[in-house]
DNA sequence: AAATTTGTCTATTTACATTTC
DNA sequence: GGAAATGTAAATAGACAAATT
């Protein structure tokens, strides 16, 4: 790790002493965060010890320490006891992602999208329950957890996505990111610590910084997080909970290998870790694998959301959850939501307990399936993780490049994507790569178009 | 003030000395949860001077202070400097608050839910849509922020409630709860302080608590935040915030004066306060007055819900805030929501263009109407605060009541209401009151069986 | 109006645990 | 594998400011 490689010579960062009417630490961390932001401190500097800067400034090494806590909380550094502070790489990232909308047309593969045709299987079934339902009734509130049937309805479909869970056990939320938030603020307290991917979704991250909960980056093998790495971040960052999506992992499209799924459950059983499963892909995947909820389901909150693969105006996901943290939990959906839409709760449930919802993803999955085709054509010539019924793709560009140049580049050229920067936990170094969204530009003429500018950035590699 | 009447006699909290593997802080303030959950020390209590609790354990006196605040955070305690530390009333309260679906058949009249007539006009407008549009669309992601068109309507219904803003003010949230947890969740931090009435909404104060927002009651003068209140919270308990909502406060159903109103305004715009008005009732009004907003656009987050006033299954709000807080928002409803269902933005602000919304309003204000008198007819010789526009009211307890001891007669009499207890905020001392759901039990048949029970109750003076 | 009571905040002391070399 | 480097956490001392008397 040549981090800093002539070590010990000019500190790498030198604060000066605040003027005496100043809050020390305080204004310590101003600084610090100040220097972050302007980008005089880079991602992945490490910072002088404590005790240097406390010897430097004269002052005490916890009045550093304290300072560095500030700065810690806000996610701009990462801290390891025996190897030092260094500056996040996720630092300077926005508080939340979101597509660029009023953006001088630039063609989306940034924001991962489903595929966006008309769906008329959602048409006509709505026209059926309008027809014979008396609906007004489904203007009023709902019961805030839902009725019998449709979380029977439920139940069936997350089935299909590798996990066999019961009714009792599910809570609706009002998509998967709100379910996110929902686990978040319901389990979690400000300062709590939660283990991720070294590269996970964005607006997991976002959702952890708003609500002050710390993401730590697990060490991985293969792609996947490892258990050396997981005991570790349990025993020394004090991890409360893991979030992992096992299929088709955002952004890297990982599968999760079955020990992976099984190592997991057993060490959150051992350490009784929350496990947040996000199983918001896992309907894309014809032959599911089992969940890991299904090797530890009495430790694991599994998100089952219909966004990314029945419809995502529905707004509807589940979440799966043991006993012990349905009350927290179910009160935390209350507080963000009071309730859910009766009408959209209704709808997604009669599709999912009619054959309807099967049929959209098989539609999606027939879409999908051909835009890869697509995408394998015009990169063919390059590493593109991902198999073709993922809705996105994990591009790993030719040396030269890092993912934020590219991303840069495609942006002026005209087309939206997202640097493995954006991904990115704490101090974890994201490799040079690019997430494409297969399914969101408009047309697979638009996808073409797109993939030939992509195309040409890649090939002259000489910048 | 007679809360210790024998002054510094027998200590009223006497802590054990932890045992010495034990952190001190952490050990202290979970006996102190201890004794104030199981009601040993009784809500109001005045806790020993942290110095006389530090002397008696031979401790510093900081290591106190560092317990009482993790009780603090907890809302358990509530401390000014000078006057001592106080065991707060809403310690017991229970993490949300949400109507008994599986209570054997007690009547509601707790939860606060509109009038619960099918509504035909909902059902029209709803096949109308159907059958224009092509509304598959309506099911893919919607843009967070909705469309222009659909502002305007909003503006225009909103117009109504007393408050004349303009489309790019606006974002739309998923109901009026999930407005304040974004409100909370974005531009406040944990430890934060706001400022509330006395006795306030609790769904605001059961998200405050979630997302570790400190509420602090302000002093009131003829049932409404005084100014010399409002200061001296601003200047000595640091809010940040104010929260309010003027027409028909939940639960005590004040309107507040046009004085009150300007006041607020003017002590927010000079002190930098963020006012989130809370307007989730001004439509019952057929005569609005002008909005705090109106007086400080500036400073005032205005949350406009249809839940209340045309249908609660919409689940759509709108937050009109000022420019400087616009982007902390919008992340913060991304992080919390994604998107809203295009299909209830749609249909809702259909309603709000056509007519429609208006009809709907005022058919609730006709049945609300109608059940008051009822409620006048059966209560007519107690005190019973609100109007009769008004969907609960307030039921201030004869002699010999507390509202917590008459919530309980009445729940065991097969009636649900809610005690102020439930309204309170910190040390603020609950009336003896109740407040009254007029809308919620489903008929007017058992609205009358309930009054007969409650007139029972209150009759028979002596329990 | 001054003195006292009372909670709060910051910087420090000290002990500790993990990582690195 | 032991010593040194390094970050973390608890308890304390002392200064401060508001409220009360």
């Amino acid at each position: 790790m040549p981090v800093n490689s002539f070590e010990n010579y000019p500190m790498s960062w030198k604060p000066r002493m605040p003027d005496a009417d100043q809050t020390l630490y305080l204004a310590i961390a101003e600084q610090l965060e100040k220097d972050i932001e302007s980008g005089i401190l880079l991602p992945g500097t490490k910072l002088p010890p404590q005790r240097e800067l406390a010897d430097y400034l004269d002052i005490n090494v916890s009045t550093i320490s304290r300072a560095f806590k500030v700065c810690e909380k806000k996610g701009l550094l990462s801290g390891t006891v025996g190897s030092g502070t260094f500056v996040a790489y996720d630092a300077s990232a926005k508080p939340y992602l979101s597509p660029e909308y009023d953006a001088p047309r630039l063609i989306e593969m940034g924001s991962v999208f489903p595929e966006a045709t008309p769906q008329e299987e959602a048409n006509t079934l709505l026209r059926k329950i309008l027809l014979e339902k008396d609906f007004g009734k489904l203007f009023q509130y709902g019961r805030p957890e839902g009725v019998l049937w449709q979380k029977e309805a439920a139940v069936k479909l997350i089935s299909k996505a590798g996990y066999d869970t019961a009714a009792e056990m599910l809570l609706p939320a009002s998509g998967g990111q709100n379910a996110i938030a929902a686990i978040l603020a319901g389990l979690f307290k400000p300062g709590d610590r939660i283990g991720t991917d070294p590269i996970t979704y964005p607006g997991f991250k976002t959702a952890a910084k708003m609500l002050g909960v710390q993401l730590v980056p697990v060490r991985q093998e293969n792609g996947e997080i490892s258990e050396e790495g997981l005991i570790y971040a349990v025993r020394n960052e004090k991890i409360k909970g893991i979030y992992i999506m096992p299929d088709y992992q955002n952004p890297t499209t990982h599968m999760m290998s079955e020990e992976g799924r099984k190592m997991i459950a057993r060490v959150a059983r051992e350490h009784n870790l929350i496990v947040i499963e996000d199983g918001i892909h896992s309907l894309l995947n014809e032959h599911p694998q089992k969940a890991v909820a299904a090797y530890a389901p009495e430790q694991t909150l599994y998100i089952a959301s219909l966004s990314k693969t029945v419809a995502p105006g529905l707004r509807l996901a589940y979440i799966a959850t043991p006993e012990k943290y349905r009350s927290a939990l179910s009160g935390a959906l209350y507080n963000i939501n009071l309730s859910l839409s009766p009408f959209l709760l209704e709808l997604a449930s009669r599709m999912m307990a009619s054959k309807d919802a099967e049929k959209l993803i098989e539609t999606h999955r027939r879409l999908t399936r051909k835009r890869s085709r697509i995408i394998n054509k015009y990169l063919g010539g390059y590493s593109v993780l991902g198999s073709d019924e993922c809705i996105f793709r994990w591009l790993l560009l030719p040396e030269g490049f890092t993912g934020e140049h590219f991303e840069k580049l495609a942006h002026d050229a005209g087309v939206s994507v997202y640097a493995a920067e954006r991904f990115a936990v704490g101090k974890a170094k994201p490799p040079a790569a690019v997430r494409l969204a297969v399914a969101a530009p408009d047309s697979e003429e638009e996808l073409v178009k797109a993939l030939k500018i992509l195309g040409k950035i890649l090939s002259r590699t000489e910048l």
